[in-house]
DNA sequence: CGTCTATTTGAATGTACTCAAAAGCGGTGG
DNA sequence: CCACCGCTTTTGAGTACATTCAAATAGACG
């Protein structure tokens, strides 16, 4: 599979030498994945961060009652996983599920750690990664707490305009944390305008 | 200021040597401030990253109406700030406002970006931290998304039960995302149980 | 074309909010 | 030391935003 997008993203904000980008694309494994097909389910052991090379994914959680509530999309570029289960080993939480038909790089968190211990210089590059997730989901953080769903709808469909090709609606309702339903009629109000 | 918290918290994730030791403990400001004083205006232009070292902090986001949204707490060994506004320069989204009396350590973007450069073993502390940060947040969004305000009180309790001494109510209801009333509701329901 | 799932629609319900007023609490000054 | 002031918390009534449930319609896929 080919690995430039994946190598472009870390050059991007690190520089790296040949053999440092050859070790680099060496530590995942790729994938691909029809739409529909699970790349992770809760409660199982071997975990993995993930690339999307194409394609698109979502992470979400399953509850007790059985609803799913989306974590994140990824699209070509973007990263995801559970950070928690990969980190610390313990069983996932999450799902992680292709939305359409996807090639996917994946790396185990041993992989991490052996590439982060030889080339301590990606630390950088996951510093910033993580920092910039960190500030996106402070974001969205925010507007959970201070806007109204129609408010959390259009800066949505502003922030992410590809998405919505991929994602079926009640994917994004459960994104912006309201039952497909309720998107459903704060989309005819709009229309109605 | 005593910068023994500080030093610890940073090598229990990564040895130093007494000189990135002294240079790290030196990218610091002291600052001592008084309940209630502001650490961090919105649209100022000097933005700090903050650690604490003795009291408490919040960090919250004013709304078009006037309302404060709390993202995010900070007690002795936390750190908080504009993350976005610190890495980007931009101005501040947040205020930050001592909620105790409270000694904190200020570094600046350009301290930081400084002490990165002369000692890249620090970029794995904040990637650490940063990626420990966002398992955390990821946390918060979840229970935003599927839990509803009696269980997110709940779980708050729970996971933080010191901050409940020295945060006033309205502020633990506001980081939940309800009114203050509600949460007065909530907890009377609580008691007469 | 038929089946399965997603979306729309409407009615009834519930969770959480707004507004207003009373009660509680903490600090400060006389 | 107590009285007063300002701010936080409580309480209640009325309201709004969002959910649940059920049924109809529309789309996608084999």
């Amino acid at each position: 599979m080919n690995t430039r997008l994946l190598v472009d993203t870390v050059t991007r904000h690190i520089a790296l030498t040949t053999e440092e980008e050859k070790f680099f694309a060496g530590c995942f494994l790729p994938r691909n994945v029809r739409p529909n097909e699970l790349l992770e389910k809760p409660g199982e052991p071997t975990q993995f961060f993930m690339f999307v090379n194409t394609g698109a994914l979502m992470t979400y959680y399953t509850d007790a009652d059985g609803h799913d509530h989306v974590m994140q999309f990824a699209m070509p570029g973007w990263w995801t996983g559970d950070l928690s289960s990969i980190m610390k080993g313990t069983e996932s939480l999450f799902s992680t599920r292709a939305l359409a038909e996807s090639e996917v790089l994946l790396i185990t968190h041993s992989s991490l750690d052996q590439l982060l211990e030889k080339y301590p210089r990606f630390e950088r590059f996951y510093r910033i990664l993580f920092q910039n997730s960190l500030i996106t989901q402070q974001g969205r953080i925010l507007q959970n707490l201070s806007a109204p769903a129609e408010e959390r709808y259009l800066n949505f469909t502003k922030k992410y305009p590809t998405l919505e090709q991929f994602v079926p609606q009640k994917y994004i309702a459960s994104y912006l944390g309201i039952t497909p339903e309720f998107l459903s009629k704060i989309r005819r109000k709009l229309m109605e305008r």
